[in-house]
DNA sequence: ACCTATAGTGGGTCTGCACCCACTATTTTT
DNA sequence: AAAAATAGTGGGTGCAGACCCACTATAGGT
């Protein structure tokens, strides 16, 4: 018996399976973005950008669930990097209206690629079959989770 | 269009469905713990010594992969609430032999049940048929992940 | 004009996780 | 018997995530 095999009865619990695997392709994705300087919330609001066009600042908090004050900070470090354009809205000039920028569509596609790079390795024990039934499965959890309260 | 759809960029990406929806039921088998004073790593610990019987100190943290430092907290805070016993190894008087109580084994069974039941509301939305691939599948993809270097 | 509400910013806290080093006690090696 | 290795402990560090409050600027309601 391999004295590093985990508790059957960690490993019987979906939630459990879950929240390691996860994790894993976490920190493998926060890996790559952490050698451009990047964490998560950056991909994420580059994403959200990039799907739906430009947004006010808090409508991307509202999209993601970050608070205001973290999406600042956000915001910022893309601003720096030239990745999001940051302009006054002139209707209200208490918004300010967030837009990808050129090379903020290069460094998505960049990290997209990085990302599905990742999906490649933690799903490498799972046929094309499989891995679209995952995905599907997937999905339909993550739908079930947004709609429950916390 | 819902001002609270998450991107698709990111939604197509495995690893950030496991993350996500990993990160939900963590949260909520923490709480649970949380309600108990405990962490995931208690609940882990009791795990092992049910399922592979009494371990070394040191043996519990190869298979769990946890730094023997932070398992001296774990196992401090776990014998003080009666849930496992620590006896000096008289064949090796440096080691330190961990093994179940019985208030520790029924402890296990609560937090079990409290887990249960957040696979239970997390794959709410999915058949019961659906669930039994969805296990298989991540059981592989736990697999993968743990046979993959960091 | 005045009062209230909203958008964004800057600063800070708290928590959990992961890690690391120094130290003691004990065992094994030579 | 001395030296090197191992088990466990105590006390730290650094980081990321989530959260919170005070503040400025602007807008909307009356």
């Amino acid at each position: 018996m391999d004295p590093r095999d985990p508790p059957p009865t960690l490993t019987s619990i979906d939630s459990y399976l879950l929240s390691l695997t996860g994790k894993a392709g976490r920190n493998r994705i926060a890996d790559r973005l952490a050698a451009r300087g990047l964490r998560l919330w950056h991909m994420a609001v580059l994403a959200a950008l990039a799907d739906f066009g430009p947004h006010a600042q808090r409508d991307l908090c509202a999209r993601l669930g970050v608070d205001p004050s973290d999406m600042a900070k956000v915001i910022d470090q893309l601003a720096d990097g030239g990745h999001i354009a940051r302009t006054r809205d002139d209707a209200d000039r208490r918004r300010v209206l967030i837009d990808l920028t050129g090379p903020g569509r290069e460094l998505l596609a960049e990290l997209t690629r990085a990302a599905a790079d990742v999906d490649r390795q933690l799903l490498a024990g799972l046929t094309a079959a499989e891995r679209t039934r995952l995905h599907a499965l997937l999905l339909k959890v993550f739908t079930t989770v947004r709609s429950i309260p916390d």
